[in-house]
DNA sequence: GCCGAAAGTTAGCTCGAACTAACCAATTGC
DNA sequence: GCAATTGGTTAGTTCGAGCTAACTTTCGGC
C-alpha cells in the first residue's frame, strides 16, 4: 500500500492528538479534522492495512514505527513551514493553513534547503 | 463554475504555449501536459463553460480576460517560487516540480509576502 | 474522388476521498 | 434491566480528474 496524501494528514493528526491526550480514538480524529466518522473509519482501516497504525480492542489508535516516521516528518514540515511564513510576515492563522497544504507537496530536497535557510536566519 | 485546481494548470499551460507559438490547440496542451486528448477535451469544455477560454472553429484556444488573469497569476507564482527555491540551493528541475504543486496551494497573502521577501534579497 | 492521418468529441471506466443513512456493540443512568 | 448515548462499521453516493475505445470531421496526397 502506497501512502496517499490524505493518509499523511491522518497520521499527523494522530501524532498531534497523542501529544495532547493519553488515548486517541477515531472519533477524536474525526472531530479534530472535521470529517465524518465513516471517512475516518475508512482511512483508519487503510492505515491499519498499511501497517502505519494499530487499534486495540478499546478502539485506541497507536502509530507503528513506520507511521510515526511519516507523522513526524509531516509534522516537522508543518512547524518549519509555518515558522518560515510567520517570519516573513504572514498572519499565523493563514500560515498554518498554507503550511498544511504545502507540507504534502514539496520534495525532501526542497524541505532540507528550506530548513537550512530558516536555521541560518534564526 | 468555481475553478478547480487542475483548471489552473490548463490555463497556465495555454498561456505558456501561446507565448511560444501563434496558435494553441487542445492537442498541443495534451502533448505539453502529458495527458490524453479526451482529458484535455473535457477540461477545455469546462473552461469554455466557465468563460475562461474560447475556441474558434479551427480549434484554436484563446484565454478570455478572466482566464488570462488566472493564468498570469499562477504563472507568476510558478516563476517566483521556482526562483526562490533555486536561490536557496534547490536543483532547478526539482524546484520547478515543487513550485508547480505549491503554486496552487498558497493564499494570496502568503504569496505576496514571499514575493516581497524575494525582492528584498535580490 | 477516395484513403488515411490528425484533431476533437462521446461514452464509459477507475481511483481517491469525501459524504449520508443505517446498523451494531458497549456503556450508562434512571 | 431496558433505553439512550457513544463509538465504530457497512453500504452506497458523489465529485474531481485522469484513462481507453471508438466515433466524427476535415484535410492532403495520390
Amino acid at each position: 500500500m502506497r501512502l496517499q496524501e490524505s493518509g499523511e494528514m491522518y497520521l499527523e493528526t494522530i501524532l498531534i492528538l497523542s501529544q495532547r491526550q493519553r488515548f486517541v480514538r477515531s472519533i477524536d480524529v474525526a472531530d479534530y479534522m472535521g470529517y465524518s466518522k465513516p471517512s475516518v473509519s475508512r482511512a483508519v482501516s487503510l492505515l491499519k492495512q498499511g501497517e502505519y497504525i494499530t487499534m486495540d480492542r478499546e478502539g485506541f489508535l497507536y502509530l507503528t514505527d513506520a507511521g510515526r516516521e511519516v507523522a513526524e516528518k509531516i509534522y516537522e514540515r508543518h512547524t518549519v513551514l509555518t515558522q518560515l511564513l510567520v517570519s516573513i510576515g504572514v498572519d499565523p492563522a493563514v500560515a498554518e493553513e498554507d503550511a498544511c497544504r504545502v507540507e504534502h507537496d514539496i520534495s525532501d530536497e526542497t524541505f532540507e534547503k528550506i530548513k537550512e535557510h530558516v536555521h541560518r536566519d534564526t
